[in-house]
RNA sequence: GGCCUAUUAGUCAAGAGGUUAAGACAUCUCCCUCUCACGGAGAAGACAAGGGUUCAAUUCCCUUAUAGGCUACCA
């Protein structure tokens, strides 16, 4: 029996030809230089920052080229996949304003030429490349069963032999067509396997964009290319799918690159053009116990792109953050080039680590303040009022009502050459800004953290004297000063700080406490902006109820 | 076990056969100063180890070590 009849027993339902799909999909037609490339998910629902990281890079090259940036969805693990995965992924990248040319737009809908983009959706072409291999004895099937897998695996590992079907081991390799058609007739389950031609003993060299030349040994394993549900391994739909979708890059996680060889072998089997590789250092963590591992979805929380949405890290911060990982020359370029954006600036792989880096959340959020603190006021309010109309409604309603002040308090020390760095996420705004609003600060539990002045009458005294005698709303910010300095005479401190310090015992103490007095009766903290400025916001009404509270 | 990748300070990193081995985050000190922050000036801190090749190696080669990944009808 031929191999052609053989493929029509095992996929009789297929209609059409290699040939048809390379019509269907035509090159693109596209300057030479144009990077074609995608993001290929499974549909779990979110993303992951390692995900997010060479998407934003695939996306910005894309971009930079003039080619095309598309979203392939990988579901061919049924497992995995979850309700609403799809909208969940396109919502996380939304917010990066990663958008694709082509690709599935929901759980049901897409754009483009180059589709179906749902991978459960394309069985019917990867039956008939398939099918394609079958004639042409580069495939067959395989009817061995878990436990059987498993003995040649125990034996394997006994010998110390390679790990693997392959050669002698796979033994569906040596079955005849007849045998095959009479057990596929029976209704036996089967998958698909590669029927390699690979040696191990030899080399294959691929260019890897990131790493140079990488040698690795040839496969000659055969295998899964189909599973006995109909469903293609991951494997055959990259080759199908990047083929038929012209892709002419492969960005991924390193943790493809011993599979590499057996994508060049299918590649070589069609006759296919091989895509350009570039295998990204993986995002890692350190463990509980001091280890490095990979950033991991399930065990940690930052490693999904929405915990920084739900923290409020401005995305443009992440993007920010990101490109420092990608590319080592961005942070120099960032420096110098302070009035650009991220759009203005020229990916390079040879730029990308081939190293795994550890994720350093303290410096994106240090990124972020950065970030955040050369933002315009009335901004960094519409950013703070997106983030907590989902996170805080309590305090959007607040900010809502206050409109005004709120851009006003957010504006304390900020549109200067060297802006204040209060905030490195919307979620740090609310704790440091609290005391303003009589409401917050009803409610509060308060903690007043007097420093060297604790005595109650004293302060009463302090406060009230400055309040009633030297606090005038219209002074201008020296005026404000003199009379702080003033007020701190007639109460026997110093004035005068350097005298103060020159001299510390001479007196009671100096404008330095009794400034932090009436801060502290104003806002419970020690730590605060500018004291004039907040006296500024604050009405006169608010400034006398707050001394009654001590 | 086999295969692949990586290894410059706590972290991210630049770098070239001959350098005082950049820079950033974090840390510390001092200055500025009404507190904090900002800003300024400093400090401390690194080429995994051993063999080669070479006049010279952290840089090239080999070995070892360490870390990570893969070795599924997961991706």
């Amino acid at each position: 029996m031929t191999n052609k009849e053989l493929a029509e027993v095992m996929y009789p339902n297929v209609t059409k030809t290699i040939e048809d799909y390379e019509k269907m999909y035509p090159k693109r037609d596209l300057d030479p230089k144009a990077v074609v490339t995608r993001f290929a998910p499974s549909p779990t629902g979110f993303v992951h920052m390692g995900s997010l990281c060479s998407t934003f890079v695939g996306y910005k090259v894309a971009k930079q080229t003039g080619g095309v940036y598309y979203l392939r969805i990988e579901d061919t693990d049924q497992k995995r996949s979850v309700e609403n995965g799809i909208a969940g992924i396109i919502n996380d990248l939304k917010q990066f304003n990663i958008e694709f040319d082509e690709g599935a737009t929901g759980e049901d809908s897409e754009v483009g030429n180059y589709g179906p983009y749902i991978q459960t959706k394309r069985i019917e072409i990867y039956q008939t490349f398939a099918k394609w291999l079958v004639e042409h004895d580069y495939a067959y099937p395989c009817f061995c069963k878990p436990e059987e897998l498993e003995a040649i695996r125990t034996h394997q590992e006994h010998y110390k032999e390679r790990i693997g079907y392959y050669g002698r081991h796979a033994k569906c390799r040596y079955l005849s067509n007849e045998e095959r058609i009479e057990r596929i007739k029976n209704g036996e389950p089967f998958v698909l396997r590669l029927k390699s031609t690979g040696d191990f003993e030899k080399k294959v060299v691929i260019n890897d964009l990131v790493r140079g030349k990488v040698e690795y040994p040839e496969n000659d394993i055969d295998h899964v290319l189909i599973k006995s549900d109909g469903i293609p391994v991951y494997h055959f739909a990259h080759v199908v799918d990047d083929h038929l979708m012209r892709t002419t890059h492969i960005l991924r996680g390193e943790e493809w690159m011993p599979s590499t060889p057996l994508h060049i072998e299918l590649f070589q089997k069609f006759g296919f053009e091989v895509p350009n590789y570039c295998h990204l250092g993986l995002v890692m963590k350190i463990d509980e116990d001091g280890s490095r591992r990979k950033l991991s979805k399930r065990k940690d929380p930052e490693a999904a792109v929405s915990y920084y949405a739900e923290k409020g890290i401005p995305s443009e911060a992440v993007k920010l953050y990101l490109m420092t990982i990608a590319n080592s020359n961005f942070e120099g370029w960032m420096d110098q080039n302070k009035d650009k954006t991220i759009d203005d600036f020229t990916f390079d792989f040879k730029k990308m680590s081939a190293s795994g880096s550890l994720f350093d959340i303290e410096k994106l959020y240090n990124i972020s303040k950065n970030y955040m603190a050369n933002m315009k006021a009335v901004d960094v309010y519409a950013g703070l009022k997106n983030w907590a109309e989902t996170y805080d409604p309590e305090f959007w309603q607040l900010i809502t009502k206050y409109q005004d002040y709120t851009i006003a308090i957010l504006n304390i020390e900020r549109e200067q050459k060297k802006p204040r760095k209060d905030f490195d996420c919307y979620s740090s705004i609310k704790p440091t800004i609290w005391y303003m609003y009589d409401e917050l600060f009803a409610k509060m539990e308060k903690n007043y953290e007097f420093q060297k002045i604790t005595d109650k009458e004293e302060i009463r005294k302090i406060f009230n004297l400055y309040i009633e005698k030297y606090y005038h709303k219209d002074d201008d910010k020296e005026t404000w000063f003199n009379n702080l300095k003033a007020c701190t005479e007639e109460l026997g401190y110093a004035g005068d700080m350097k005298a103060y310090k020159e001299n510390p015992d001479n007196y009671k103490g100096s404008v330095a406490d009794i400034s932090q007095v009436i801060r502290v009766v104003l806002t419970t903290k020690c730590t605060t902006p500018d004291l004039y400025e907040i006296l500024k916001l604050l009405s006169d009404e608010q400034i006398k109820a707050r001394i009654e509270l001590i």
